[in-house]
DNA sequence: TTGTAGGCGTTATCAT
DNA sequence: ATGATAACGCCTACAA
């Protein structure tokens, strides 16, 4: 059997009261001399509070839910290790949940957390979060935020970073080497963030004079096999074009592939870019050109806007926004005369 | 105020007994109407049993516990996918918990897993695990299972795969493709399985006659860095090698970046060989043939173990073997006669 | 400084 | 088929 606080009260012929504060480090309620001793009488005993029956009581678990997509990937370990660590950091330990973007998977976690009286939760989704879940963890009155992601008309902390920002440097960038027929390999229509990223891609369309081509842009899923059935229609779409952008590095990995196979150079023929700066976009050949999010301290801020409202501290602003920047690698070239006169009408 | 079981049995004008009963699908200690009732007040009232209140009394709390050095790592993510499906299709969730092979930080997390009453725990470690550790856990009687490394002199199931074998196999591949001066990155000194590893590579060549050279293995820790600093040190060495085999993926891609570098061709002028296969190795250039293990499989399996462990259900045996398999890709070329020529003394 | 006792929300053992 | 009630292990007024 267990040692619980009764087999130390016993035996230090106190109350349990008084081993209790003791324990809760509170600062009246013993004497130094009966502090002492029933510390050494845990001690021998190797007595360790049950957190069940602490939880019970004092309602808190110091455990928060960590909800995603997927684990798998690449953009995720990252994130989760700054959670993990900081979380740690404070006495914490995380549940972590893949959702694969699935509502019902979603609103199932949901309920499990709120039902094991998780402390809070954060939250990442890409599909789009209804009332009707949401209210599952505010009933219960569970501290969340959203992480990387975020939902319009709600008053719920976000924490990401600039989207839109980011490809619009990225497309700037293109530009300022010449190019003007930009493709775009974007995320799933309805979602957040890919819709914040063709946001940053027209704007700097826009302040350039180029027109925007609904025939340049091809919708994937972020991952590595919609950017090969992408760029493929791409090819065959006969649209002219000198570069490529693709919404993250899964998918401008799937496109430098079939640009590969079809013995296209990248970046003298094609340029490319990705977005995320996952471990992949430095390893591939050419090695990506692409957008950095600070994913580890996007997870280690979002643990830390979590504990804040889980201690009722006050957060200064409902979002946070981290800046991403633009990382020069080799999957850019500039667009020489005499290409840019070839692909011209 | 959270609603109870109490709020339901005054509602139906039951007892919580009955409400618990109910609740908990006995088949006895209710009519069949009355839990008609109860089940549609409580659905009414959106009750939710207090899986705190619950565990304190049934002491399982239907988490488990997933200890491993870094999600980080490329070759984790799949595996806690694999973990995490099978747990949660079992009515578990998993508490995720980074190590980065330190046995303070492991300590740490024994002792707040088994605070928190998890109903048990799944452990991968490269560190050798202490005696005294193990207590911790199996004096709180929690079932475990040691996941891809393994403790020897001990009763505790282990699910891995074969990693002699797989390095066996890939070396062999090596040779039969003609080379015999096979320089070898491996894993830190001390690891369980970076001895297995080692130990399969050994073998190989002495079937095939070769002389195993202490000149031609350096020992990495895994990681990019040190798959480049390895591979510089074996260049510096003067050693003559027409291939390098790796105790992993990112290993190779730090021997490989080296290589590029230094304008040596791979495969033409060295072959590389990587273990694992994480995704990465679909990416370099050229693609790394290297050896595949299940790690979805390794997961799931582990996760369902641990699941008969906590059920009290009997297990097979204590170790659970998986097999690697070779996979095919393009870092390896064949060792002409003209390069093994230049190459002899 | 210390102890008593109630309560947290369940489950489970007895009765009835 | 039900209902009281005692745990479960801890925290926390309230007393002493």
């Amino acid at each position: 059997m267990e040692v619980t606080i009764k087999d130390i009260a016993k035996q230090a012929n106190v109350s349990i009261a008084t081993v209790s504060r003791i324990i809760n480090n509170k600062d009246e309620g013993f004497s130094l001399e009966t502090k002492d001793r029933v510390k050494k009488i845990i001690k021998e005993m190797d007595y360790h509070p049950n957190s069940i029956a602490r939880g019970l009581v004092t309602k808190k678990t110091s455990v928060i839910g960590l909800i995603l997509p997927d684990i798998t990937n690449p953009f995720f370990p990252e994130v989760v290790r700054g959670v993990e660590d900081t979380a740690n950091a404070h006495g914490y330990n995380i549940i972590l949940c893949n959702t694969d973007d699935d509502e019902k998977k979603e609103k199932t976690y949901f309920k499990i957390l709120r039902d094991k009286y998780v402390d809070g939760v954060i939250y990442t989704s890409a599909a789009a979060l209804k009332d009707k879940n949401i209210k599952i963890l505010t009933d219960g009155e569970i501290p969340f935020v959203l992480m990387d992601r975020y939902i319009e008309n709600q008053t719920i902390p976000y924490i990401h970073t600039d989207s839109e920002r980011g490809m619009y440097e990225i497309v700037n960038y293109l530009i300022s080497n010449g190019h003007k027929k930009i493709s775009y390999i974007s995320g799933p229509v309805g979602d957040v963030v890919a819709e914040q990223r063709k946001r940053g891609y027209k704007k700097a369309l826009k302040e350039s004079g180029i027109e925007y081509k609904e025939l340049l842009v091809r919708h994937g899923n972020y991952k590595v096999n919609s950017g090969i059935s992408c760029m493929e229609s791409l090819m065959e779409s006969g649209e002219n074009f000198s570069a490529v952008v693709c919404a993250n590095d899964l998918m401008a990995v799937g496109a430098l592939e079939v640009l590969k196979v079809k013995g296209i150079r990248v970046p003298e023929d094609i340029s490319i870019t990705g977005y995320d700066d996952v471990f992949l976009s430095q390893i591939t050949t050419p090695k990506l050109t692409t957008i950095s999010q600070p994913k580890y301290d996007l997870g280690k801020i979002s643990a830390e806007i979590l504990i804040k409202l889980i201690n009722g501290e006050d957060i200064d602003s409902r979002e946070i926004k981290l800046e991403p920047h633009l990382v020069i690698r080799g999957s850019v070239a500039k667009r020489s005369e005499v290409h840019e006169d070839s692909s011209n009408r």
